[in-house]
DNA sequence: CTAGGGTTAG
């Protein structure tokens, strides 16, 4: 053996260098004794016509090489081997890999650590985990490369507990990790206090300055909610890369703070970095958010240099469903070369909570036919469609068939789309059977659905026992509160609306103050009521007092029943005026030509009285209006809703 | 030989 690996052998230059610094250490743990016939001519041209094939990558040929070593009983070094099981893995030939395995060990490489955890990487790269874990159980020596190949195996099949405990062993083995260790097993920490004995592991080693731990951690912070530790780690930062911007804006995105997002992309860019696909997808997620179309559509020209990224595109159609810009969407959906389930599901739930559900359903007949499988969330949007247009057979029949058709169990969230197309109907005693007897526990999102719905069809007993529901499940929920208290209004109940304001009072719920916003020459303009710090508020109310006379004369009249404060007579109906929808249409008819749509986004539900406002405004203005709400759109047009009233 | 970031619903 030791005469092979100081054989010349058909390798490229390039690769000679490289692997001659591997050698001397490589050939130390050498088999020992070669086979009496090893010295033989012929033998030798084996193992060179074997090496060359395998730097080649020519595997076919390496594998019969291989065959007429082992007939020979000769075999080359450990480095060669090494190159074989990459090609084996580049080919995703798995049975050849076990032939490797099988050769290799038979001829006395069992204990080369090197060269086992090779193989070790090449089982888990196949996803045959148990025979990896075998190899690793059985061979004698570990090192950190072992360890951590094990642990970035049980991290990617998400198996945490195993990866976190096999770190522990790691270290009790007396193997210290690296930071390739780190940025692994980071990803397996679930839990906030997992993950700061981590990071404290980390500033020990002084391995917190390297951008895959320190991208590894900013993302695990964020996963877990915790933006400031996330950002703490940002700013720490001395060099980063692109990966740790990435992961700090992506962060920022999915817990919902877009602007922060945005903020930090520019501050990306102001320190040179360019964006690719995966900063563009997380812009774009934060322009969903903040239902910013313009910006949108500007970030879209960025995405058109990585065209066909499904990610990205994805992320693209759920921008222009959500921002309510339903031909962009359906335009970039029709070039998309590439649609998988979640392409599908984004524009199915985008029509139908855009209220077009007759074309939700048509789209998803479509998908049957000629898309891929629909999941859970396909079916979720179908049935908000159904829900939505009040088709309650059909609701029933796709509700049926994702059981039967594709063996989707119905979640929650199923159910609360079935409670609400009942509910909608007026078929509140079957809405709150159905609860009864669902598989899952109802929750408080499906218990509001319930209170949506007795709202609406004023039943006002029923409210009140699906609120104390809501009560014992979310009992800060300020949303219910104002629901109840809205219904006992509507019936004329103050005696009840005061209970419950005492009752708010007495737990200490406060009511989330509504802010509305829109956008304007690429501004946002945001707008709370009672807030006054608007640069044009004097104008603006004067324009709401202008218009809400003006709509008085064609017959609108403020409907009180949605002020929750103890007010009389004219306070009552100021209190109303200065709703924040209100302020943010007013605003837009100001600053926006006759032509554009006033897209309007809040934090909280529309109230009934800026509903009937909207509506009359779109009709004597002959705007279009589209106020997004947390849970719904609503397109008026016309003096009409697309929500049909219900929501 | 071992490592980090992105999309649908709720």
């Amino acid at each position: 053996m030791r005469a092979v690996s100081k054989r010349r052998f058909a390798a490229p230059h390039w690769l000679l260098r490289c692997r001659l610094s591997h050698t001397a250490a490589a050939s130390r743990n050498e088999p020992k004794s070669p086979p009496s016939s090893f010295s033989s001519s012929s033998s030798s041209s084996l193992i060179e016509e074997f090496t060359g094939c395998c730097y080649r990558r020519e595997l076919r040929a390496a594998m019969r090489a291989m065959d007429a070593m082992e007939r020979r009983g000769v075999w080359a070094d450990s480095i060669t081997y090494s190159e074989l099981i990459k090609c084996c893995l580049a080919r995703g030939a798995v049975e050849d890999g076990r032939r490797v395995h099988r050769h290799v060990f038979s001829n006395g490489y069992q204990t080369k650590t090197f060269l086992i955890n090779v193989l070790i990487n090449m089982y888990v790269k196949f996803g045959l985990l148990e025979e990896a874990q075998k190899l690793f159980d059985e061979m004698p020596e570990r090192n950190f490369v072992s360890w951590t190949t094990m642990i970035a195996a049980y991290t990617n099949a998400k198996l945490n507990e195993r990866a976190l405990e096999f770190l522990v062993l790691m270290l009790r083995d007396g193997a210290r990790p690296n930071m390739f260790t780190y940025s692994s097993v980071l990803r397996a920490c679930d839990r906030l206090w997992n993950l700061r004995q981590l990071h404290c592991g980390i500033f020990k080693a002084g391995l917190e300055s390297d951008v895959f731990v320190r991208s590894a951690l900013i993302d695990v912070y964020s996963k877990l909610g915790e933006l400031q530790n996330a950002r703490g780690v940002l700013n720490e930062m001395v060099t980063g890369d692109l990966v740790v911007w990435n992961s700090i804006i992506g962060g920022f995105a999915q817990n919902n703070d877009g602007c922060e997002a945005l903020n930090l992309f520019k501050n990306m860019k102001r320190a040179g970095f360019h964006a690719d696909q995966s900063t563009l997808t997380s812009v774009l997620r934060a322009c969903t958010g903040l239902a910013l179309l313009e910006l949108g559509r500007q970030v879209h020209v960025h995405v058109l240099k990585f065209d066909q990224d499904l990610i990205l595109n994805n992320a693209l159609l759920d921008m222009y469903c959500k921002c309510g810009s339903f031909e962009d969407a359906n335009i970039v959906f029709t070039r998309m070369v590439e649609k998988d389930v979640i392409s599908w599901s984004t524009m199915i739930a985008g029509l139908a909570q855009n209220g077009f559900s007759q074309e939700a359903l048509r789209l998803f007949e479509t998908m049957k036919v000629s898309g891929p499988k629909p999941n859970n969330v396909t079916i979720l949007g179908v049935l908000f469609a159904c829900s939505h247009a009040g088709l309650v057979e059909e609701g029933w029949y796709y509700f049926q068939l994702m059981k039967q058709l594709y063996g989707i169990d119905p979640e929650r969230e199923h159910y609360g789309c079935i409670i609400d197309l009942l509910g909608r109907a007026g078929k509140l005693d079957e809405a709150v059977r159905l609860i009864h007897e669902m598989e899952c526990e109802p929750d408080a999102v499906t218990w509001r659905t319930l209170l949506g719905a007795c709202r609406v069809h004023r039943n006002v007993d029923l409210a009140v026992y699906a609120a104390k529901q809501i009560q014992k499940l979310d009992p800060e929920d300020a949303g219910t509160y104002i629901l109840l208290s809205n219904i006992y209004a509507s019936s004329q109940r103050w005696a009840n609306v005061a209970e419950v304001r005492r009752t708010m009072r007495l737990r200490g719920v406060k009511k989330e103050p509504g802010c509305s916003w829109i956008e304007v020459d690429t501004q946002i303009h945001a707008f709370v009521m009672g807030d006054s710090s608007h640069p044009q508020i004097e104008e603006i109310n004067k324009h709401l007092s202008e218009l809400i006379q003006r709509l008085m004369e064609v017959g609108y009249v403020p409907d009180t029943n949605f002020v929750l404060q103890d007010l009389e007579g004219e306070q009552r109906e100021d209190s109303l005026r200065y709703h924040s929808e209100k302020l943010a249409i007013v605003f837009g008819m100001m600053r926006l030509p006759k032509e554009k749509i006033i897209r309007v986004r809040k934090n909280i539900r529309i109230c009934g009285d800026c509903h009937v406002f909207a509506k009359l405004v779109a009709k004597m203005e002959e705007r279009k209006i589209v106020i997004r709400d947390p849970i719904r759109y609503h397109h008026f047009q016309n003096e009409a809703c697309s929500c049909g009233d219900y929501w």
